[in-house]
DNA sequence: CTGAAAGCGCTTACAG
DNA sequence: CTGAAAGCGCTTACAG
């Protein structure tokens, strides 16, 4: 169109009025006169003129913009999140600064420090388990931050997730409650991993609390991905003393052991109980669908966008927040008497 | 740590320098002596200083950032792309604006305007398809962009992506090949979608190739989303005259289609052949694995990035770029005499 | 090799 | 209600 790029101060020109005035109109403060306002915007309008949002960060000292960090997107539980967050934030006039770390601590500090040099107005970061050193980079700079999926109402920092523990102790006790005595435990890696390890914690707990045993070898800790979910469920029938039952601390390991048990032609629930965490969409599309423990993943992540559009905000928001799971009984768990009857 | 927040003027008297220079070790000028380097980066090091991102970027007029929209990133396939596109990116030195339009042209155009605020360097919009007004917008302020998902070598604007056409002609004639004469079409909406039309177009061209006929009744256009693509299986087998095959547009309509067999014991191959195109991570995990096109959908994205990169950076690159495409058979194809001899 | 100064495109007290 | 001026934190000719 024209040559170079527009200004406030070409509009301002153009419409016989000040580069203040044009930046009233731009930010729809009242104390403009109506007719003003009006032939501004219309100069703003022919022009197809928009602002330029990094000046106005510099001026304002906030870019409307949220930065957050995970391992992956290419995972069906991190995209359901990240979407959610995205369109949250779009619709408060937030944007959403992606970075990944590919499960590498290293990898999630210099994120983070590119998205805090980008002057990300707050942080969304998985868990609250991260280095002191990071902590303090954070705090050093200022950049409010929540931690999403995991409620921990002890951490001084802000969190909003469920209560991995007792979803880990809920899923066991479903196989408890079956019959089952014999469970195996496949969890995803826990180092650097509050949820992972709440979950398997749980499932302990409940194991123990029922008196029953954990032989070394029924539990796994198993890699992302569901290829390295089948890996593992091979080693596990391959196992001469198998378990009848086990829980899996996320719905991808569960479906590695679904998936695995159909090639080798175990048939689940009869030879085999699995209950999963989480309830990706394709939990009640495998067959058989799987009984897992429903995670409202995506209120999760709005509900962390909404603390910190709310705090960022100036409101007074409530640090912690719990967000409830429920436990979705489908086809991979039956009582252990069906095996012997079948 | 300390009071207000650093900034390189700070940094500049700590180490006991001018602004300037300070300015030049961040950029790795080649024209500081080694021993001022050396104080100024210790005072940097000490003082955990982050420079401002968008300070330079409304200095240099770049900000180092890409944007791109999606309709969502909760689906797989765009899940892979953006992953992959985020990765490559990074490793870059640029950092991945996203935004989603949720299938929605308007939002969609929203979304771009509010990214071309925020001062993308340039933005990656899926397909080729857009409104000549969204053209406009995006030459008037000279951003630059790519397409991505097809390769339209006519277009005037950079594509990288496969040829639609050809992949919806290729399943198709595998179809044809097996021996079938009774061929469905599933397809994508087509309204907005370039790559839709594409693949139905090509799918058409084998069949007409070939003197098939395509009854109405055996073409649906099918919504995004499992669940949608379920409804209209259903609808497929509830169809009197049941085509022996159908092709599926995309890799998430044939899940529908063979979820659905499954629940009302159809069997696939024998009473129906399947065909998606794509080949996400499902495919080859789903009972049966999926006959299917691969897409490399990483690379294509890698592409577009590396091309943006490239150019942003003054170099001359190929506007168009094609992807290959390749034929998997796996389970979910045979020809149809099995179905007699079954 | 290094510094002083102007400028990137906005916003915001401060006057009027 | 409106404008002139200073400032946000960098970078980059221009001098030296």
């Amino acid at each position: 169109m024209n040559g170079k790029r527009l200004g406030i101060r070409d509009i301002a020109r153009l419409a016989g009025v000040a580069p203040a005035t044009v930046s009233r109109v731009l930010n729809g403060q009242k104390l403009v006169s109506e007719e003003t306002r009006r032939r501004v915007e219309e100069v703003i309008r022919t022009l197809d003129y928009v602002p330029d949002a990094t000046a106005r960060a510099l001026s304002v000292r906030q870019t409307k913009t949220i930065g957050t960090v995970v391992p992956t997107v290419d995972n069906a539980f991190y995209a359901s999140g990240i979407s959610a967050a995205q369109k949250y934030l779009a619709a408060n006039g937030y944007t959403l600064l992606l970075a990944t770390s590919d499960y590498d601590p290293e990898l999630e500090f210099e994120q983070v420090r590119n998205l805090v040099g980008r002057k990300v107005d707050a942080l969304i970061l998985r868990g609250a388990d991260h280095s002191p050193v990071l902590l303090q980079f954070l705090a050093g700079h200022g950049v409010p931050w929540v931690a999403v999926g995991s409620y921990s109402p002890q951490s001084p920092f802000p969190s909003v997730g469920i209560d991995n523990h007792a979803a880990g102790f809920r899923a066991c006790t479903h196989l408890i409650d079956l019959g089952h005595r014999r469970i195996g435990l496949l969890g995803a890696r826990t180092g650097n991993n509050d949820r992972a390890r709440g979950r398997v914690r749980g499932a302990k707990d409940a194991l123990a609390g029922a008196g029953l045993p954990l032989p070394e070898h029924w539990v796994f800790e198993v890699g992302a991905g569901l290829d390295d979910a089948r890996q593992t469920a091979k080693a596990l029938l391959a196992e001469p003393a198998r378990p009848t039952a086990v829980v899996c601390t996320t719905d991808l390991i569960a479906f590695g052991v679904v998936l695995e048990c159909a090639r080798s032609g175990l048939s689940i629930p009869e030879s085999l109980s699995v209950i999963g965490i989480g309830d990706l969409e394709w939990s009640r599309h495998i067959q058989p669908a799987l009984t897992t423990i429903s995670i409202p993943t995506k209120e999760v992540w709005r509900r962390a966008c909404d603390f910190l559009v709310h705090s960022l905000a100036g409101g007074n928001v409530c640090q912690h927040f719990e967000c409830g799971f429920e436990l979705t009984v489908r086809e991979t768990t039956a009582s252990p008497a069906i095996a012997r009857s079948a």
